[in-house]
DNA sequence: CTCAGACATTGACATCAATCAATCTGAGAC
DNA sequence: GTCTCAGATTGATTGATGTCAATGTCTGAG
């Protein structure tokens, strides 16, 4: 178990704002400028109140993280969830709490990825 | 959801030391001066390589967390995981991925909430 | 090619967090 | 009572992080 790497994860989820930003990605706000199902970093700009490079450098740290996909679609960005950040977040969580290193998270996860 | 809650608990997570602390709490070394199943202060600030009030400040951020239970035993403290803790940021970790502001996470849980 | 819009990058600043030396507190041993 | 030890608290220092203004880059429209 890589604590660094783990600490490195934890911390993408360790800011409010960037909490947000995830629950944003799940329940997109109906009048997203890139269309519904989606979030660009415009819309985040304006759900969050944060100046635009604050919310660029969030998007940056949460997409590094693994927890969240950029694709770039024209001259808009556009975020996604990414479940396998969640999973492995799970998964350290899981193996924690285990005497061997690695061990089975919580539950046998399936998640719906962002359906559009 | 509350994002400054949630966040102060990853934020708890968001650390190589307090994750090694974590493990050991779970793996305790053979040579505890607590005995055996049980982790003192001292043992840590032997695993870590820190100083003593650095692993002070360290369990006190994981206690306020709830990820571990601080227990005085003589002139001793013995320090325990909390399962509940880590409960807690499992269910976070699965309301995040949920559209409903609460939801089922890892364990299977019936929990109904505000949205935000 | 030129212009405008969407993000990213840079630089600067303020705040937070990790660390340790020194000190304090509280419990057991004497 | 005093002494000693475990660990908590305080204060200071250093490095990391969140934030924004200014600027850069890239894309599509004209």
């Amino acid at each position: 178990m890589d604590f660094d790497t783990s600490a490195e994860l934890f911390k993408a989820l360790a800011d409010p704002n960037r909490l947000k930003v995830l629950k944003l990605l799940v329940s997109p706000p109906a009048n997203s400028c890139a269309g519904p199902g989606s979030v660009c970093a415009c819309d985040l700009e304006g759900e969050l109140g944060l100046a635009q490079p604050t919310v660029s450098h969030h998007m940056k740290l949460l997409v590094r993280a693994g927890l969240v996909t950029a694709t770039k679609r024209g001259k808009w960005t556009e975020y996604t969830l990414n479940p396998q950040g969640f999973e492995q977040a799970c998964e350290l969580l899981g193996a924690l709490q285990q005497p061997d290193s690695n061990a089975a998270p919580c539950p046998p996860k399936t998640l719906q990825g962002v359906a559009s």
